[in-house]
DNA sequence: ATAGATATATCGGACGCCCAACATTTTTAT
DNA sequence: ATAAAAATGTTGGGCGTCCGATATATCTAT
């Protein structure tokens, strides 16, 4: 699913550290990793001076953490991270929810 | 659910021409009205300096169209805002469905 | 008629994101 | 050793919000 022209009113900026934080809940990823695994999501993978910045910001922050391993730098979320998150999916869920609920639940494997 | 400084590196920005096209796709509103309902998602309602120049923006794009009525301008959604927003509510979807499934499926009234 | 409330509207500045382009370092292959 | 590939990083510019302030027009209440 490429973002269309049709969308360019829709953008959604503002979830790329969101998705960032989502992402290395579920496991530890390097910046590539990252890049590719949100591409998946939006249909185009962003360029390193979009995804490099943002770490660094979420870092900065304390959200999350960098350990250098060969020619990659594997990041993983803090503790602090983890409480960000989940207020973040909080405030999302609130706003967004029944927006993605509207049309009937899809195949939920719990 | 205010949006509190935990959530400033998550502000979602992006989101506000698809929130107004949804909301009008449920029914027609004017700026205040939309501004409310917005509010009651995101915690604060958006200023006029916001809310007014989307309006002005999505109505250039004929995705939606104003009918003025006492004081206040009726939106409503147009055939071609339908397809818009249709097609952003499933990139939406694609993106940022699994976040919110994650925890379970609320109860759904379909 | 006048005052207050309601709604629309614009302006300047700021911020997070975003890309294209370029540059550097490190690993891998030949 | 040299080249290619992989990964990180920076810079400049642009865009869609977003707010606070300010202004105007229109209804409503007295």
């Amino acid at each position: 699913m490429p973002k269309s022209e049709e969308v360019h009113l829709c953008d959604m900026r503002g979830m790329l550290s969101f998705t960032i934080l989502w992402l290395l809940s579920k496991r530890s990823m390097y910046g590539q990793e990252l890049a590719t695994e949100i591409g998946k999501r939006r249909g185009e993978k962003p360029n390193p001076g979009t995804i490099y910045p943002a770490l660094k910001d979420l870092a900065s922050h304390g959200l999350i953490e960098a350990r250098i391993e060969g020619r990659s730098s594997v990041y993983q979320l803090t503790k602090e991270g983890a409480v960000s998150l989940a207020k973040s999916r909080e405030y999302f869920e609130h706003a967004f929810g029944d927006i993605l609920l509207e049309s009937g639940p899809k195949t939920v494997a719990k």
